[in-house]
Order: structure tokens, then sequence, then C-alpha cells
DNA sequence: AAAGATGTAACTGAAACGGTTACAATAAAA
DNA sequence: TTTTATTGTAACCGTTTCAGTTACATCTTT
């Protein structure tokens, strides 16, 4: 499976609201921008504003980022509107029988293999943050 | 979204096959150790065959595992039987907005940072092998 | 021919995804 | 105070994936 495209449109939330810092950012230009319905973008930011990354005006509209693009990593953003169960990223199978050698070891055997293969995966999320984006899409935008 | 348990439960085949050598593997054994039903296991082994990873007899039954299980990685094992689209983990929005400079570059900004994290998690995958699996399982077994 | 296995189609229920409509709640402006 | 613009959220929808299940054709050996 894919992680869902609301990683990706989090993060093209952030870059308008930063690049249209001048103007009040309201759910339907994200949601033209980002080519959706503004009801996906309400969703997302009530995901980011519950990770505590973003504050919403209610009524008025616009939305204020709370820390330095620099502090909000990818991990951040994967966190906040990626549900996985208990913070998994595999699914393990869940009836191995337990008269089985194999059944009865198996999951001592791999979830620390598994486990290392995640945190290589959150270590380099963590390591990008929505400063690179900001850089390299102002980089980009000046072509 | 979650690796899907074909992964782990694939795996836990191989395991199978290697501890108990000595017999004749089919889907019927397979899917007791593993706790599911022999079609779930069939259409994996078929995942692992198109793969050439194993190869299956049919009528009479029974799985020979092609080569060495040094030489068969996680990374081998996740190619053959989870189904992400073009290889992509990351799940991109497909329309976004070309008149807007957020969304018309929003796509060459965040491809080499997703592809980064991709290939970091293939590399984890690469580095693991069926044939750690075997020597842990010994060791948990023979506890 | 019988037995035992794989290969595979067809179906199921559950969950997640992305989207959509509708509307209440809110805040500011007129 | 009314109007306007916006968020918050419930209730759906169609699609896809997942894991499982039944049924049965096919194959191989006995």
């Amino acid at each position: 499976m894919q992680i869902s495209s609301r990683f990706t449109m989090a993060i093209h939330m952030f870059a308008c609201i930063d690049t249209f810092k001048e103007q009040k950012m309201t759910s339907d230009f994200m949601a033209a921008s980002i080519g959706t319905n503004p009801v996906i973008i309400r969703k997302l930011l009530q995901q980011l504003k519950a990770a505590g990354l973003i504050e919403v005006a209610r009524g008025t509209g616009g939305v204020r980022i709370t820390r330095p693009l620099e502090n909000i990593t990818f991990l951040d953003v994967y966190r906040a509107v990626e549900c996985t169960p208990d913070n998994e990223l595999f699914h393990f199978h869940e009836n191995p029988n337990e008269k089985c050698p194999v059944g009865r070891n198996i999951h001592h055997v791999l979830d620390d293999k598994l486990n290392k293969v995640q945190k290589t995966m959150e270590n380099e999320l963590e390591a990008i943050t929505l400063g690179d984006v900001k850089k390299d899409l102002q980089e980009w935008v000046s072509k």
C-alpha cells in the first residue's frame, strides 16, 4: 500500500500558507491550488491543528503556522495526517499458530528487523523540513 | 496506510519451507502455521514464483526455494508481494493547479525528497535477508 | 481411476481513500 | 443587527484494497 496523498497535500498546504503569507489563506484557495475539495482541506487543517502545527481562525478564516518552517519536519506532517494503527508501518499477520515452532517464534524474530526499517525511514523523514521545501520552491518559482 | 500482512506472511512461508525442509511443504500446512486460508497461501506462492524466488510443484505439491536464503532480501520479498503502483511509496495528489506557482512546482520540489526517503527504506530492506531470519529463528526455537 | 495437491475465478465483508453535499457555528464587516 | 464569509462536521458516495472463503478445473503420482 501507498502512503496516502494526504501527506503531499499537507505539505502543499504549508507551501501555500507560507508563499501567500500576505493574504488570508482559506480552504477554498488551497483546494484550488491542490486540485481537490475544500472539505478535504478542512479535514487536513483539523489534523494539523490537532498536531499543534497550525492554528486556524474560525469564522474569519486564515491559518497561522505555529513554528518556524525549519522546525517542522516531514515526520511531524506524516504523523499528523497518516493514520497507521499503533504507529506500526508493517501490518503483522495476527494469528500465527502457537503450536508450530515457526508460528510461535516468527514475531520475536521479525519485530526487531521491522522496527529497524521503520525507524530508518522515520529518521529520514525527520531530516527533511518544511524549510527545505520553502527554499527549493523559491528556486523553482524564480526560474 | 500500513504495508500489508502479505509481507510478513511471505517471510513466514519461507521460514516454514526451510525449517521443515525434510517434508513436502503444502499450502495447507503453511496456512495452518500462519493462521489463514490455504488460498491466501497459494496466491502468495504465485507472487513469489512470478518473482523467481520459488518453484512450486503443481499436482504433487511442494515448494523449492531457488536461491540460498542469504541471497533473498526483504526487499525481494517486499517487491514480490506488495502492489504499489509504479513502485511509488508515496501517493502524490494528482491534480495540482498549474496556474498556481505552488501547484506548478510542488512536484519538482517534493519528488527528490520523497524518492530519497523511499530509497533509504529500500536500502534498509535490502540489508536484511532470509538468512538472518533463519539464524535468529534457530536461536529462538532452541531456547 | 483415485487421491492429493495446485491454480484460479468468483464472491464476500470490512476498511480506507478521496470526494461531495449540506448545514450549523462563528467572527467580522456593513 | 443583519449580512457575508468562513470554518467545523456529519452524512453520505463510489472505488479500491485487503483478507478470507467456496468451488472447481487442472495436474501429477500412485
